[in-house]
DNA sequence: ACGTTTTCTGTAAACGTTTACATTTTATGT
DNA sequence: ACATAAAATGTAAACGTTTACAGAAAACGT
């Protein structure tokens, strides 16, 4: 709407060629200091700021990111981005969002549009960089189609990816163990005399779903508590399931006395669920989270969940994306083990 | 890292010159049949699609859209933002996100962005469009610099603001009556035969929260219910200040027999509380969300809430925004008018 | 004052497109 | 077959920058 003012207008007004407007403008080349204060002011006056396009042709970047996530709707995934936003923000870059699937809630029908059409968008976009976070990459088998998609836009931009490491693609894969604080819940509980504990909720075919399952097992083989199929109760992410995956649970002969939710929405079904059989937490069984986004202090029980320190993730994977761009040094990777936040749910040491 | 191919080389490798490239590119341009399949031929097989900066360059159009708001990690937003997305993705749009705050609970020391800072960053990156939602607009007293930052904004720039009117400044302002929905709510809780109704959570001098009071005020007065200044208690909308908000109310030497909670945060400090005071929900206190994005049907207890219709607006600003880029007819206005949904939390109709 | 170096500034090409205009090719009517 | 109209294609300018290179001005030593 409003005429657009170009360089070429700034020199003309200061009595200069544009090429020393550019000078003055770039920073880091010698002008003469009265040359200098005199465009600074007409740029000044003007605000004038140079044009991203004419820019970014000449110099090949476009002070764009690129962020692919499923859901934004998800706190593990809005978390992430706000951190990566900032910081992209401090060094200058703008980050064009793109949310490959709606969460069955939130969108009637429940779409999906291929990731793969999002790695070519950004690809098309000339984004200088790409973050991935979920999505196709979390799964056990990976397509051929969209490792080809991401081999191709690895081949061209730096891309970090949140997830397993997949042979012969050029990314930085970064790969956060779910296995820990899996253990760490599960020893928790058993320190409290718990025995039999339901796992509750998680996808199976997914990679954190079927590592924390091994978590699980394991554990339950080194602490000798009881090893029975039936206290795996597996289903999606979102709170209808956790409810359903929890009832199962609970149908069960030999009841669980202590539950471990993947997750906050999970856990959030799960109470319900263990409150409909008129049961209370944690007197009658145990809960604890896998994640907490949802402040567990202010839940009815408070809910004991682990840390997963999400922040910090968001922080290093944009830094590395960074120093991949501007060819830097990287950042030393920070230690993501979660930690068990205990509150009321998990409850005390049961007498035996 | 990969060499780029251009224009130029597609209309090198098919025998014809870069104008014919384009013109078989643009498709509404006539081209013979034939040499129109050799270039599409060449084109696919190198997977070639213009550079958006040159494109960019001479359409004067870079067709990306800003998105600026407060906090992505708020469900109001994250919803809003899928729809906005979705539907700019469908029109070959992509969009960047500002998130202009951070919550004080996802970075340490809540810093805070200017919003100016990201209409001007919008602006320089040259955007097609902007839809804001949030932050200083819905402050009943907005600064004369933000004023003017938006309307430097719009003068440029079409853009659709979701909030409160400004005069002065050619925005595209979208503004949801928030009284309607408070109206349903006190009215539903009036005929269980509540008389003393606490209003919790919701911010002083943010405009949803005064016009929210306003009907509540206007609701009591019209019912005849309890008009006491003590039966209102605001705080910010966060989980730990709708806690403290409800606690006030249930301190009251005549205590409350029913809540509206400004939304499902405050609503879930406020179970949190009743159940701290040993109250349960409904059969001491019937409460009532002013939002619904947890879904409430599978919290404890069940939350009766007003649905919004987030996706629906986010659909309409989207849909606006596009028209008022590419100039076309716009959309009717949808009726935005919220409706209950009815679950536990609400109870029955009180026993005289 | 004059050559020489140093510092500053201007010219012009390049980035990869689109499109008005000119030109060539093809189709049409006789 | 030929003039003419219609259709297809090519040429070149334009979009707004950055920067290598060249040229001008200032600073310096003698």
């Amino acid at each position: 709407m409003n005429k657009n003012i170009t360089i070429l207008q700034i020199a003309e007004e200061s009595g200069v060629s544009i090429a020393t407007v550019s000078r003055v403008l770039s920073g880091n080349v010698p002008v003469a200091p009265k040359t200098r204060a005199r465009v600074e002011e007409v740029i000044k006056k003007y605000h004038y700021t140079p044009n991203p396009m004419a820019q970014g042709l000449i110099l090949r970047q476009s002070k764009t990111l690129g962020v692919i996530v499923p859901d934004i709707t998800n706190p593990y995934f809005s978390t992430l981005f706000t951190q990566i936003e900032y910081f992209a923000h401090q060094a200058h870059y703008s980050v064009i969002l793109c949310n490959t699937s709606f969460s069955a809630t939130s969108y009637a029908g429940g779409e999906h549009e291929k990731e793969e059409n999002y790695f070519q968008m950004v690809l098309d976009k000339k984004v200088d960089g790409v973050i991935i976070a979920g999505g196709q990459i979390d799964l056990c088998e990976v397509s051929e189609d969209y490792r080809n998609a991401l081999r191709h836009l690895a081949s061209s931009i730096p891309v970090v990816v949140i997830g397993q490491s997949l042979s012969d693609v050029p990314c930085h894969f970064v790969n956060i163990a779910q296995t820990k604080g899996v253990s760490i819940a599960i020893h928790y509980l058993a320190s409290l005399g718990h025995r039999r504990i339901g796992f509750v909720g998680g996808e199976r075919g997914v990679v954190v779903t079927e590592s924390r399952l091994g978590a699980y097992h394991s554990m339950v083989e080194s602490l000798s508590l009881d090893d029975d199929p039936e206290l795996i109760s597996t289903s999606d992410y979102y709170l209808p399931d956790g409810y359903r995956a929890a009832k199962k649970l609970l149908d069960l002969e030999k009841p669980v006395t202590a539950m471990l939710a993947m997750n906050d929405n999970i856990a959030i079904g799960t109470i319900r669920a263990i409150t409909d059989y008129c049961l209370r937490i944690p007197e009658d069984i145990a809960l604890i989270s896998c994640d907490q986004f949802i402040d567990g202090t202010y839940l009815t029980p408070r809910l004991t969940a682990l840390d997963r320190h999400t922040e910090e993730l968001g922080l290093y994977v944009i830094q590395l994306l960074l120093c991949k761009i501007q060819n830097t040094a990287e950042p030393a990777l920070p230690d993501f083990s979660p930690n068990l936040v205990i509150r009321e749910s998990s409850g005390k040491k049961l007498s035996v």
